[in-house]
DNA sequence: CTTTTTCCTTGACCCAGATCAAATCATGCC
DNA sequence: GGCATGATTTGATCTGGGTCAAGGAAAAAG
């Protein structure tokens, strides 16, 4: 019933409009999920990151095209059997009900982010939720000089961001100029200041996470 | 334990960062939750309808501020017993996760009209969903010609498309002069036809409402 | 090691939508 | 009616980020 499978980076996992038959979880790695207008255009419309959930109970065809950023392991189940078990254990049902609203939460950050904030602040946005919830998984909060893996390219930031990828570039190495990140390589940042970061993001000054 | 609660359009219903100690559910009107940050920009980042529940089970302070945009009639439980009867009714969390998950996909395709969409495509687009939730009420698909009400002043519109008031006026404006919609007033328009208006808004032709 | 491919950076230019500033319209109030 | 008050439209101008076009850099392939 359990099974785990893997993904090399770019690899699509499931295509929007697919029949899925699965759920699962992130055990590592990275991956997006992506709508399309018919003329190309991309937008990103979730990010999965360990120990996120991926598909829909009750849905057997997929919304959204997932799309392996980085190297990734799921933890999968079968839908009917999983569905069963949902069906069966009401304390499931809570945990997947929490779940999912702190993902609405979150959707509702990005609309904020993507309707409202200059590509600056996009990008420093971006930065503090991997910082948060890279954070997070150790139970932690980030605060001062702290690290970041970017297991994206430009392009799928700027589509996460809903920009274009030479605007990625430019302000990930205007921030660099100006000190408020530092760059090791192309896919590592080094935040100075966390809180620093946060005043580039534009987001009030407490950034209460209240859970 | 039940009882309603009625507001005229403009007035706060809940202010973010407050207690809140009841969850309702629209039964007539409308009302839209925002996201500000400190310097004033605003981004509406859910709309609420009759049928739309308001608040967050097992959260006591109100994360968005929630705003009648019209004259609104509210059906409200208190928190408290609204969450001892959540525990003990297995069907109603069920319910309630199904909602969820609706809002959620509701919210991604907002993330799409925001990150990629231009301003006359939003606008189509928000008409679009008005029609289809206007139609949805009565279990039916709009088609065809078609009448909307707005219940929002051009600057509530703007913070829900990520726009300025004036873009949403001249888009409005320019969609009409070219008999794509018609205006009654400023707060109703009637679509000619729908098919028309949904390919305005750049969506996949098809529109697939799964459900 | 060389070549290819993929990803990233940088520059020059342009345009959709923002901003600033007046009208116009509609509605309620005295 | 005459006069505030708030909503909307319209015009003129500006600009952030998009588009187009080269180049680099670094990994993968040969």
């Amino acid at each position: 019933m359990k099974y785990y499978r893997s993904f090399e980076a770019g690899q699509v996992i499931v295509w929007a409009g697919d029949q899925m038959d699965f759920v699962g979880s992130v055990v590592s790695g990275m991956a997006g999920l992506t709508q399309q207008l018919e003329d190309g255009r991309t937008q990103m419309v979730g990010l999965l990151l360990p120990s996120d959930f991926l598909g829909r109970p009750g849905r057997q065809i997929a919304s959204y095209t997932v799309t392996a950023t980085s190297e990734i392991v799921l933890c999968c189940f079968r839908r009917k059997p999983f569905e069963k078990l949902l069906a069966e254990t009401p304390h499931l049902a809570g945990r997947l009900l929490e779940m999912t609203l702190d993902e609405l939460d979150a959707a509702r950050d990005w609309l904020l982010l993507l309707g409202r904030k200059s590509a600056r602040e996009k990008i420093a946005s971006f930065l503090v939720i991997l910082a948060r919830r890279e954070a997070a998984l150790a139970r932690q909060r980030p605060k001062g000089r702290f690290a970041v893996e970017l297991p994206l390219t430009r392009e799928a930031m700027a589509d996460y961001l809903g920009l274009t990828l030479e605007t990625v570039s430019r302000q990930m190495n205007t921030l660099k100029r100006e000190g408020v990140i530092e760059l090791e390589g192309k896919r590592r940042v080094i935040i100075p200041s966390f809180e620093d970061l946060v005043i580039e993001s534009g987001e009030d000054s407490d950034g209460g996470l209240p859970s």
